[in-house]
DNA sequence: GTTGCTATGATTGTCAACAATCCTGGCGAA
DNA sequence: TTCGCCAGGATTGTTGACAATCATAGCAAC
C-alpha cells in the first residue's frame, strides 16, 4: 500500500498542496488573476478546507498568491520592478555561495549532481516541463548547498520561490530548457575542472535570461489595459 | 475608546500575539525549553486558541520555538553554530545593504535616524530593555531600508529575527546596550560625513558583541547537562 | 528495588456548522 | 439611459465541540 500519504500529518499535506499549487501555476495552468476558491480546490485536491486555507497563507508568505480579506486568494502578477529586485538580490547572493564552494568539488557532491543533471536533461528532451522544472530546482539546491552555508541556501531557495511564478513563460519554452541544460553541463564541467571564475561567471549569467524573458512576456501580454501609466 | 485593536483582523491580531511572545522570549520571560500551551496563553493574552496557533507556527518558521506534533511548542534554544552561521550571512549582507546606500545621505532619511537614535539612546539611558530593543531593531530598518533594495532589507530583517531568541543575554545588559547605542552614534555620523568606507566598517564590527556574548553564555548556562558531547 | 504495563489527565489536531462580508444582478427613479 | 439602492448568492472567517495523541503516575510482577 502506498505509505507516503497514509500517515501523512497535517503539517505535510499543507506542504504538498502549496506544492500542488505551486506547480500549477509555475506551468501555466493557473494564469494571473485567477481565483483561487478554498472549498473547490479543497474538493479537486482531496483536502479538508482547513488545509488549503494554510497552503493559501503559505503561497501568499512567498509571494506568489494574492489574498485579500473576505475576498479570497488570487494568482498573484508579479510587476517587472520587483522581478528585477529579486533577481538582483539572487544574483549576489548566488555569486556568494559560489565562490564559497570548496574547490575541488567533493565526489559526494559531484555524482549526485551529475544524476540531476541528466535527469533535467532526459526531462528537456522529453518536453516534460514539470519534469524539468523539479529537477532543475534539485539540481540548483544541491550545487549551492554545498557553499556549507545553511542559511545562506536557505534565502537562495526562498529568493527562486519568490520569483517561480515568473516560470510559466520559460518553463514552457524549449529553446529556454536547452539552454539551461547547455549552463547545467557546464557548471558541472567547471566544478570538476576546480575553475572557480568559470563557475562565478556561470551561475551569474544562468539568471539572466528568465529574468529578461519574464519581464517582456508580462509587458507583452499581462499588463492590464485599462491601467498602463 | 483604544482603537488599536479594535477593528483589527485576525492576520493582525497575529502578527501582535505573535510580536508579545518574540517580546517575552528576546527579553528572557520565556526561557529556552519553556512549554508554551497554547490554551494558557489564549486566556491569558486574550485571544482565541486559533490566533495563538498561527502566531507559534509563525515563530516557529522563524525559529523562535520549536513545534512537536502532539506535543505542543517550547522556546527554541539557538545552538552556537548555527548562531555562527546566520551571523556570517548577516554581515555580509548588512555590508552589502552598507554599501548600497545613497551618499550623500538623504535628509528624509537622516532625521528620522537621528530621532530613533535619540530613541535607543533614551531608553538605554533609562534600562528599558524592552525599549531599547524596538527601538534599535527600527533604527537597523530604517538605516537598511535606505540601501534601495526591499527584497534585501526584508532577508536582513528575517535573518536578524531568527538570532533575536540570543537577545535575552544581551538585551538586558548594561555594558552592551551602552556599546550598540555609542555604536549607532558613530553610524549616524558616518552617514551624515558620508564617509562609506567608515560605516561599512560600523556595520561589520556591529555585529560582533552580540554574537560572540550569546555564544559565551550559551555555552556556560544553558547546555544540558547531560547531553555535553 | 526495579521494570513493564495500564489508566488517567492534559494538550494538541480536526472538523463542520454558523456568522460576517462582499460581489452581482435586478429594479426603480431621475 | 444612467445612477443609486436593495436583495440574493457566493465565499471567506470564526467558533466551539469532538477526536487523536502523548506524558505521567500508580500498580503489579519479577
Amino acid at each position: 500500500m502506498p505509505e507516503t500519504t497514509l500517515k501523512a500529518q497535517t503539517a505535510d499535506r499543507v506542504r504538498s498542496v502549496a506544492a500542488m499549487l505551486e506547480d500549477e501555476i509555475v506551468l501555466g495552468w493557473l494564469l494571473p488573476r485567477e481565483r483561487l476558491v478554498e472549498e473547490e480546490l479543497a474538493e479537486r485536491l482531496g483536502v479538508k478546507r482547513h488545509v488549503v486555507r494554510e497552503a493559501l497563507a503559505e503561497l501568499e508568505r512567498v509571494g506568489l498568491v494574492e489574498r485579500i480579506p473576505n475576498r479570497g486568494a488570487v494568482v498573484r502578477l508579479l510587476d517587472p520592478a520587483e522581478v528585477r529586485q529579486i533577481y538582483s538580490v539572487r544574483e549576489v547572493l548566488e555569486t556568494l555561495a559560489a565562490e564559497q564552494i570548496p574547490l575541488p568539488i567533493a565526489p559526494d557532491v559531484l555524482g549526485p549532481l551529475r544524476a540531476l543533471q541528466q535527469l533535467h536533461a532526459e526531462a528537456v528532451a522529453a518536453g516534460d516541463a514539470r519534469g524539468a522544472f523539479r529537477s532543475n530546482i534539485r539540481f540548483h539546491e544541491t550545487l549551492f548547498r554545498a557553499c556549507g552555508n545553511p542559511h545562506l541556501v536557505e534565502l537562495i531557495q526562498g529568493l527562486a520561490q519568490k520569483v517561480h511564478g515568473a516560470r510559466s513563460i520559460t518553463a514552457a519554452s524549449p529553446e529556454h530548457l536547452a539552454l539551461a541544460r547547455d549552463e547545467h553541463a557546464a557548471m558541472v564541467e567547471a566544478l570538476a575542472a576546480g575553475d572557480r571564475g568559470r563557475l562565478v561567471a556561470l551561475c551569474r549569467q544562468h539568471l539572466g535570461p528568465s529574468r529578461d524573458a519574464y519581464i517582456a512576456a508580462v509587458e507583452a501580454r499581462f499588463l492590464r489595459p485599462g491601467r498602463g501609466s
